[in-house]
DNA sequence: CAATAGATCATCT
DNA sequence: GATGATCTATTGC
């Protein structure tokens, strides 16, 4: 299994294209790694569900910088989610790591998620993973292609593509921007 | 199993 | 001052 950080290009292209072609992929954060089951894109001005819908501030900055960064934030005043950007640099756009399958350093995750048991139940939230593997605003804006946080290549087994509707918002809801693997047991519910 | 409550705060109006 | 890309625990059938 090849673990080389995947390159600028990859994520240079459409949003939603982007969010499909990151299911599968392994999301690195030193020794804990993960499989990325289920994404949604969010799109940049013409997407109302979209943080960059309102346009450029400091917090959404980084939705316009180059492509491959992360961008973490608070949601709800407790939990943290983690996007990575696409896009060309000037063009928001980003993708939603919903949910993820744990594969290596596991017992790391699960001292991060005291009382979780089951391992399907350990990563399959946006802010269940982000606690799992450690991922805090510290990480708004990190370089996805380098350094300890970073998404690489897994073998690409095949599987089916499911699509549906985000989940948890009120804005733009029937636009069909979410992507999972189907069948896993790891996706969110 | 389904519905609901409560936790808690950065960001923007 | 309101809002929200969530999660867990608890209640009720």
């Amino acid at each position: 299994m090849s673990c080389r950080p995947l390159e600028r290009a990859f994520y240079i292209r459409p949003t939603a294209e982007v969010a499909r072609a990151l299911l599968g992929k392994i999301l690195v954060h030193g020794a804990a790694q993960a499989r990325i089951v289920e994404t949604e894109a969010y799109l940049g001005l013409a997407d109302a569900a979209a943080h960059a819908y309102g346009g450029r501030t400091p917090r959404t900055e980084v939705l316009f910088g180059p492509p491959g960064h992360a961008y973490v934030y608070l949601i709800y005043g407790i939990y943290e989610c983690l996007n990575i950007v696409a896009e060309p640099e000037g063009q928001a756009g980003c993708v939603l790591i919903r949910a993820v399958e744990p594969v290596k350093g596991i017992e790391s995750m699960r001292r991060r998620r005291p009382g979780i048991d089951r391992l399907e139940r350990l990563a399959n939230g946006p802010g269940k993973l982000t606690l799992a593997m450690g991922i805090t605003r510290r990480h708004n804006g990190a370089d996805l292609t380098r350094g300890p946080l970073a998404v690489c290549g897994g073998c690409d087994p095949t599987f089916e593509i499911g699509v549906s509707r985000r989940i948890g918002i009120t804005k733009n809801p029937d636009a069909l921007l979410r992507f999972y693997i189907a069948g896993s047991p790891f996706v969110s519910r």
